[in-house]
DNA sequence: TGCCTGATTGCCT
DNA sequence: GGCAATCAGGCAA
C-alpha cells in the first residue's frame, strides 16, 4: 500500500488540512474497496479553538484526539450521524481535520450500490453521507490510517485538483472568525458554498 | 434556490 | 436536562 506517512500528520493541523485537497480516502473492507478524493476539509484546534470537541478536555469520546497522530477520530452526533475525523499534530495535542466530501474515485459500482438514490457527486458530500456511504461508525474510532483497512494515500494520476479555498466552518457558532474550512472550487462533491471564502 | 423543521441518542453539565 | 462539527423532506417563491 502506499499510505501517507505518520510524518505527514505531525505536522501544523492547517498546513495537513490544506494538504489533505487532493489526495484519497482508501477504506478497504468487505466487499471490495471504495476511495474517494477530499475535496473539502474543516481544522480543529484543539485547546485554542472553543469550537472543538477537545476544548474542555479529554473525555471518553474524544479520547482518540489526544492520541498519536495518524489515526481515526470518528464520533457520533445528532442522534445519527457519524462524522470521520484525521487526528494531526504529536500526541497530547488534541488537534483533528474533519472530513466533510469526498468526489467517489474508486469502486464506483460499491458507491452506487451504497447510496443508488443520490447522483455520485453527492454520496460523499457531507461529513455524516460521507461515512455513511462507508459504513464507519465509532468501531472505527481510532483506526491507524498508515497501516488499517482505512488509509489515505496520494492520488493516482495526475492530481488536475482545482483552486483552494478557505471560509468559515459551516455549523459553528464559536469562533466564526476563524477560516479554517478548506475546499477545492468547482468540485461539485463539496458540500456548502463553495465560491466564497 | 433557499428557508424551516423533525428525527433521534450519546454525552457532558 | 439540553444540546450537538447533520441530513432530508416540505413548502414558498
Amino acid at each position: 500500500m502506499s499510505a501517507l506517512p505518520r510524518r505527514f500528520y505531525a505536522r501544523p493541523t492547517l498546513v495537513v488540512a490544506r494538504e489533505l485537497l487532493g489526495k484519497e480516502l482508501l477504506w478497504r473492507g468487505a466487499g471490495g474497496p471504495m476511495g474517494g478524493v477530499i475535496v473539502e476539509v474543516e481544522a480543529y484546534l484543539g485547546a485554542s479553538d472553543p469550537a472543538s470537541h477537545a476544548y474542555r478536555g479529554e473525555t471518553r469520546r474524544n479520547r482518540s484526539m489526544f492520541g498519536a497522530p495518524g489515526h481515526a477520530y470518528v464520533y457520533f452526533t445528532y442522534g445519527m450521524h457519524h462524522c470521520l475525523n484525521v487526528v494531526t499534530e504529536e500526541a497530547g495535542t488534541p488537534h483533528a481535520i474533519l472530513l466533510r466530501a469526498l468526489a467517489p474515485s474508486t469502486g464506483l459500482a460499491r458507491w452506487r450500490a451504497a447510496r443508488p438514490d443520490l447522483p455520485p457527486a453527492r454520496i460523499a458530500s457531507g461529513p455524516g453521507r460521507l461515512c455513511r456511504a462507508l459504513g464507519l461508525d465509532r468501531s472505527h474510532d481510532g483506526l491507524d490510517l498508515t497501516r488499517s483497512e482505512l488509509i489515505i494515500r496520494a492520488r493516482p494520476g495526475t492530481a488536475a485538483a482545482g483552486e483552494m479555498r478557505s471560509g468559515p466552518r459551516i455549523g459553528i457558532r464559536l469562533a466564526r472568525e476563524m477560516p479554517y474550512r478548506f475546499w477545492l472550487a468547482g468540485e461539485p462533491a463539496v458540500s456548502g458554498p463553495r465560491e466564497r471564502g
